[in-house]
RNA sequence: UACCCCGUGGUGUAACGGUAACACAGCGCCCUUUGGAGGCGUUAUUCUUGGUUCAAAUCCAAGCGGGGUAGCCA
């Protein structure tokens, strides 16, 4: 399998050496989303070589709520990321996931402190993920011993006055403060005594560093806010900075993999390490590119515009690139994680094509998808030299690419349908299917021809009437006949309808955001809704199954489905060679 | 503007100083009771210029191009 074969990659490649030199026994990494919106493509990038890691060095991989900022944050989302997580790495990593341990929460008190993993029990109850809130107290901590060092104190400039100051170089008035009385404030922040804004805690680093992350950066900023998760016990919040670089360390996180727009930021998470004076291991910052993929938007600010401003239905609409948008239109886990494989890990910030997506989609389906028959614009077919009564029972081969799979029974009658585009009544060059005067096989059944195309007042076409070679059926005498075309069918009485949900692409242009209006590049046919006749054996599909109408593409079934009506997604398209010459 | 990072076929990745590989996409042919799948073939003076070396995609320098950062967001 292609997500086996060993992915080699320059982060991969210092983890391995790492454990070679003996720096660290045994790898822990971290998947650390901030709940203020639903997991997408990228996010599941960034899962997969975090667990991936995990999964193939033997370690483990944190799931860490993000939750320092109280006025973003909302714990309804940290559910919706549970899911995701779990449902990607299920039946993969499932033994190298880090959750809360028994609602105990991790302190490193010693050097060889080490996050266990906790087996995916597979139960309904959503396990605990780790949070960055819940080390609040011990942050809290860090930040009086590192301003009893002298390395941080309390300003009190106002924001744009910092952002001022940041940008010329300049120290605050206030940078050098006694050690007692930036204890003494910083102990008031916390008691709640000043109100937001009035005052933060700072990292005495330069203010004429090259690097503005060095310039003196903000640590704890004052919030009088509701926590989804620590409530109202805290008045001030940690900084991304401060909690994250020390989140790590108190896990025992030995690669903190992010995206390229923290590099900058490394020389702070370095910083914060030294001045505490933390003893080893440490953990290592690694940045990588993040995701971007043509003809979509990735941020979740442009995505969370799509649902609200009501381009799509909800966050998991099956054009929606959020995984569980991906995850309702029929992608399997896998195929999401050979995807992720196959893009591979760089510092080159790339645009990749959707083409690859639907690649890995269609190499994993065509291999393990039941074919069956359906046709999603019917045209009716009338054969002429059919006995009216006779109803034969067809052998239809499951999937080709896999024997296992048996065979099925399809129904054959004398009124037919067959898909529209499978007709033509003024053919264009090389089209192989079916037109007045020409033959085309009906797949598993016979060769036939079309006699007569019959008319409504309208000019509209109502049906064909064809004549069927009947020694063509497969084993007949004239089976082996030579025809051009094949073409999928249902047989009229027995066909049931569906309702068929086709999806295009969300925008018109492969990078929607270039100039700064994705939202005019938006593809206004990107969903079409059908009524399909499928053939009987469909009524017994399966939601967590998936099926190929053949000749049409990969279809799931949507969790819109009612015992009365289904509703199918198709999740991608076959390729297909015909549309691209029959467009020249 | 300052600082940081990155430049290998159309796209994405590999080659770890020894003469450019793989996947996807495209195109052509073969095969086919899915115009699917499969098979075969085809696409590169490695951004430029200089330097180091017997030897450079790989090391160094400059230029050019792209991206990121400059929130009391993460």
């Amino acid at each position: 399998m292609a997500e086996e074969t060993r992915p080699t990659d320059f982060i991969r490649e210092i983890v391995a050496e790492h454990l070679r030199s003996g720096k660290h026994q045994r790898i822990v990494t971290r998947f650390p989303p901030e709940p203020n919106g639903y997991l997408h493509i990228g996010h599941a990038k960034s899962i997969c070589l975090n667990f991936g890691i995990a999964r193939e060095f033997g370690g483990v991989c944190n799931i860490r709520m993000d939750d320092t900022n109280p006025t973003k944050e909302e714990a309804e989302y940290v559910q919706s990321i549970m899911r995701d997580v779990r449902w990607l790495i299920d039946g993969w990593a499932d033994q190298n996931i880090g959750l809360k341990h028994f609602d105990t929460v991790p302190t490193r008190v010693s050097d060889d402190f080490q996050q266990s993993a906790i087996r995916n029990q597979k139960s309904e109850i959503l396990p605990e993920p780790l949070y960055t809130s819940d080390y609040f107290d011990n942050l809290y901590q860090y930040a009086v011993e590192l301003t009893r060092r002298g390395r941080a104190y309390v300003d009190e400039m106002s924001p744009e006055q910092t952002d001022e100051y940041r940008r010329i170089g300049k120290e605050s008035s206030f940078r050098d403060r006694p050690v007692d009385e930036n204890l003494d404030l910083l102990a008031r922040m916390k008691a709640g005594e000043f109100p937001d804004g009035a005052k933060t805690l700072r990292a005495k680093i330069d203010m004429q560093a090259p690097n503005v992350w060095l310039r003196d950066p903000v640590l704890y900023r004052i919030r009088h806010a509701e926590h989804h998760h620590t409530g109202a016990k805290w008045r001030i919040y940690p900084m991304y900075d401060w909690a994250h670089t020390l989140s790590d360390y108190i896990e025992g996180i030995t690669h903190s993999l992010c995206t390229l727009e923290f590099e900058v930021h490394r020389p702070l998470y370095e910083w914060i390490l030294d001045a505490l004076e933390l003893s080893a291991p440490r953990p290592r910052q690694i940045e990588f590119a993040r995701l971007n993929l043509d003809y979509t938007v990735m941020s979740k600010r442009k995505l969370i515009q799509l649902v609200h401003e009501g381009f799509v239905t909800g966050w998991d609409d099956p054009r929606m690139l959020t995984i569980s948008g991906l995850r309702r239109r029929g992608v399997t886990p896998s195929a999401l994680r050979t995807f992720a494989h196959e893009i591979g890990v760089t510092k080159y910030p790339s645009l990749n094509e959707t083409a690859l997506l639907e690649h890995a989609i269609r190499n994993e389906f065509n291999r393990t998808a039941i074919r069956r028959l359906a046709v999603l614009k019917p045209i009716k077919v009338v054969l002429t030299n059919y006995p009216a009564e006779q109803v034969e029972q067809l052998d239809a081969i499951n999937n080709p690419e896999d024997p296992n799979a048996g065979t099925r029974k399809v129904p054959f009658s004398r009124e037919l349908y067959i898909d529209a585009q499978d007709f033509a009544e003024v053919p264009p060059p090389k089209f192989f299917r079916l037109k007045p005067a020409g033959e085309v096989r009906l797949k598993y059944a016979y060769i036939i021809r079309c006699d007569e195309v019959v008319k409504n007042a309208a000019g509209e076409i109502i049906e064909l009437r064809c004549t069927v070679d009947l020694e063509s059926k497969t084993g007949g005498a004239t089976s082996n006949r030579k025809v051009k075309g094949t073409v999928h069918w249902v047989s009229a009485p027995h066909a049931f309808d569906t309702e068929v949900r086709l999806y295009d692409r969300l925008f018109t242009v492969p990078e929607p955001d270039a100039d700064g209006d994705f939202k005019k590049h938006i593809n206004r046919n990107s969903l079409k809704i059908v009524t399909a006749k499928c053939e009987p054996s469909l009524r017994d599909a399966q939601p967590d199954e998936r099926y190929q109408f053949e000749r049409l593409g990969y279809f799931s079934l949507d969790l819109d489905s009612t015992t009365d009506r289904q509703v199918w997604n198709r999740v991608v398209t076959l390729r297909d060679t015909w549309a691209k010459v029959a467009k020249r």
